[in-house]
DNA sequence: TTGACACATTCCGATATCGGAATATGATGC
DNA sequence: GCATCATATTCCGATATCGGAATGTGTCAA
């Protein structure tokens, strides 16, 4: 068996830097095939190809208008992970909070001289 | 080229599910390979090598305690994923928000019942 | 020292991924 | 209809992954 599908879930679909790359530059909104390949430095087979994956597990979705597809981002499927992450961020917020009491302490300590 | 190495970064760590689930079981704190082991059901070796590649990314780290290895979570090597999300989490929240609002409109609605 | 226990590593076959190149589909305009 | 533009798909070789089985390493206890 190799590695899970990279359709089976938004965690596999994610892993890819270029995914995440394409999902970025969705952010500024709709776009189309050709205007991601010239933002990012990738081939317009690759860029479909990455477009497909993350259509499947529904990251982005398509529109039709002339000969061009204007694909725009899903965000709330992301939501999983963040519903993951959530378990832990607590953990570590926690720590931070500490350190940032402590850096505080360290300021107040330095503030008299 | 093949996908980008498992140890690369937090997202591909992350992206396999049994990888996910060692990670679930030590939020409950310290444990050994054993413990990990018979809590999911996994085998020792398939156990060791993903804890070597949660390992690698800082993701866990480990304790010798006579031939046991105690293993502990570093949930601040998960701050990387959760800015990335950030990004996109405001767009989805504020519909959740507005999914809220509904929520708590309906339970007013049905209180007086 | 020897054996048992806890864990890590290595070898293996099957499989899925990635990028590049070539090609196919599909809409537009003349 | 035919050429063109925009995008999708297929074929390919190289590579990295996964799980299972077997084996290696290191610690404790008698």
């Amino acid at each position: 068996m190799a590695r899970s599908s990279t359709t089976s879930d938004v965690f596999n679909a994610i892993a890819e830097a270029s995914r995440r790359e394409i999902l970025d530059t969705l952010t500024a909104g709709e776009k189309a095939v050709g205007a991601i390949v010239n933002d990012l430095s990738m081939s317009q087979p690759q860029v479909s190809k990455h477009l497909r994956v993350l259509s499947e597990v529904g990251l982005v979705s398509c529109r039709a208008e002339g000969r061009r597809r204007l694909y725009r981002l899903e965000p709330a499927r992301l939501r999983p992970m963040h519903e993951w992450l959530a378990k832990y961020e607590q953990e570590w917020s926690d720590r931070l909070d500490r350190i940032d009491d402590y850096l505080g302490e360290l300021r107040r300590q330095g503030e008299p001289q």
